[in-house]
DNA sequence: TGAGTATATGACTATATAGTTATATATGTG
DNA sequence: CACATATATAACTATATAGTCATATACTCA
């Protein structure tokens, strides 16, 4: 959150967009992306999930500016759209990271 | 995302943090406790919610880790655990200004 | 102890959405 | 053109959850 307040419509923008981020299935394509541009098929591959779903997974993560694509023939290509969504994961497992290391020292 | 590939049960705590930050009540909730710590009566007032409601945001909030709590008498203090939220925040504010800019620049 | 206040919790409803199946829309090839 | 393949979309179902109302719990003080 930045200096100045936020107002609510921002508020909202904003938990639009980590709602794209809330789904362990979209984590998971973002997560095949990690190693380059890819196909839908070889998305449906890497991932074991449905072609529908993952269509309207990557459409959802499309709209959302995290994901480009390019067509080129009969395929669509899809890849990161920068490296915001690596930070942000990477922001996360710290905390998980960290959390774990409490834990542990907890049973210990 | 971390250098080395994640496992799906680590998504899955990945998408959960995500998806504590994805409702726009809770992001108000955590943008009144930029201030500093607040009781749940002064939160209620900041944000119109319902108590019931904050209640159980503040539960969420506080099992995913972004919020520590201590009782005193017979109020709850709540306040930011870290300074994380504020941090994945400004990542995703950044985002947006991005897009607005090049919005802008399109209908120019 | 009884009344009052602050917070938490349970039950319920309404809404959003992940996943699936079936179908549509390209695009390429014989 | 007919057919095959890749991707997108529509309709539907099942599940999760935000919000609300009612109630429970915990603390304070007279």
């Amino acid at each position: 959150m930045p200096r100045k307040p936020l107002s609510t419509e921002q508020l909202g923008l904003i938990a639009e967009r980590f709602k794209a981020l809330s789904e362990p299935s979209r984590l998971e394509i973002l997560n095949t992306l990690r190693e380059g541009e890819r196909t839908v098929s070889e998305i449906l591959e890497a991932t074991g999930l449905g072609q529908a779903n993952v269509s309207k997974h990557l459409q959802l993560l499309h709209a959302s500016g995290f994901v480009d694509r390019r067509k080129d023939g009969v395929s669509t290509y899809y890849r990161l759209a920068d490296g915001d969504v690596l930070r942000l994961c990477e922001l996360m497992c710290g905390r998980l990271e960290v959390e774990a290391r409490v834990k542990k020292k907890l049973f210990a």
